[in-house]
DNA sequence: CGTAAATTTAAACGCTTGTTTCAAACGATG
DNA sequence: CATCGTTTGAAACAAGCGTTTAAATTTACG
């Protein structure tokens, strides 16, 4: 089992990366919000490069699994399933990881996508390299659902559709707020993911 | 007219924040990339915070009297325009940004993502409050296209397609090159652009 | 229990950051 | 030409960064 400092430090370096990205996160910040010494990060993880590499993995290790078993539960139905269903199968592997950790799900489409804005293109060579598998059988999935369009442009849309998710799940609180005041009107978060589902999939489709 | 260090510092101050960020792009990289001394940054702008406005007003106050010019000029034509010709609307003045300086377009939008991921809401304030009427004209427009959707939808919508292009900007650079290398083909901002006009226009019409 | 390994601690390291200082050089004006 | 406000220059500043060190402490095990 891991160790409680071990913890300590993901779950505190987790929470500020989400909020305040890697870059503006410091060492001292984590340790003293973790309630260890500065140099146990250092000790456990090695650097602050490996410690951010491991918060995303002991989230993606819990993903990319369920991503795959529901991608399996979908594809072995023989009717062929529309865009819409595709994108939903990643809802629920996602919201999963609500039980993994409190407010997990939130936390990790943050970090999503600050990894993606921050360290331009590392985090997708490391999900390439670790997760490549999973994410070709999504991939071939989609494909096959709109097969008439062009390789170029289905890359084009995943990363459109990609970039939907994360910003609007990051800010999916803060949107939610301001909804509420203008419309009298409470959206939880599986209102707001069907609405952005929806999107997603129009998008994708064709226009 | 404004002095040749204070443009100089502009210029290279905007092509590293747009490549690597502002939080990474430290001002002895600016000033030694604008071959100026250190301290004339201080001296112009005041500080770095500063800096990083007058980078980014030197571009919106190019665009948003544009954009209210084509919207003015759309608007003005007795035929009721489609969502997709209404995002277009856009895409004009963003263009637009290449005549003003080399390269405009692209480092602007690169700008316009790392504001809106790295400064945590700061330049969405920024900008309502300086152009707020203009972006308000084009709310407004959009509305008028799609009477039938309810205002909540639409809310989650503008925010969905408001990520989507923010987040592909600011990767659009990593995209660009990661396209380029898988399709043996380039993309220019140009395209990269129009491609993500009928995604957005396509999510936000209807499903 | 005693010892060896694992972990925590406080301190300091070297480096980079944004900013400030103040003298030197410049440029326009009388 | 002299002068005065503006701009530049080299250097230093304090603060923060990630990391390392070595001693102190805790833990595990024969």
């Amino acid at each position: 089992m891991a160790s409680k400092t071990k913890e300590q430090i993901l779950n505190a370096a987790e929470m500020l990366f989400a909020e305040h990205g890697f870059a503006d996160t410091s060492m001292r910040a984590i340790t003293q919000a973790a309630k260890v010494n500065l140099a146990s990060v250092n000790y456990h993880f090695g650097s602050k490069k490996m410690l951010i590499q491991a918060v995303l993995q002991r989230y993606l290790d819990v993903l990319m699994p369920e991503i795959d078993k529901q991608l399996s539960r979908l594809l072995e139905g023989n009717d062929s399933p529309n865009t819409e269903l595709l994108i939903t199968t990643l809802v629920a592997p996602l919201l999963a990881l609500n039980k993994v950790r409190p407010n997990g799900t939130a936390i990790f489409v943050q970090l999503l996508g600050r990894g993606y804005t921050e360290t331009q293109g590392h985090l997708r060579r490391f999900m390439i390299v670790n997760y490549g598998d999973v994410l070709d059988r999504f991939i071939h999935a989609i494909k096959s659902v709109v097969p008439e369009m062009s390789a170029a442009d289905l890359f084009w849309r995943l990363h459109f559709a990609m970039g939907t998710f994360v910003f609007s799940m990051a800010s999916s609180q803060a949107l939610g707020e301001i909804a509420a005041a203008d419309f009298q009107e409470d959206f939880d978060i599986k209102t707001v993911i069907e609405k952005l589902v929806k999107y997603i999939a129009a998008g994708l489709d064709d226009a």
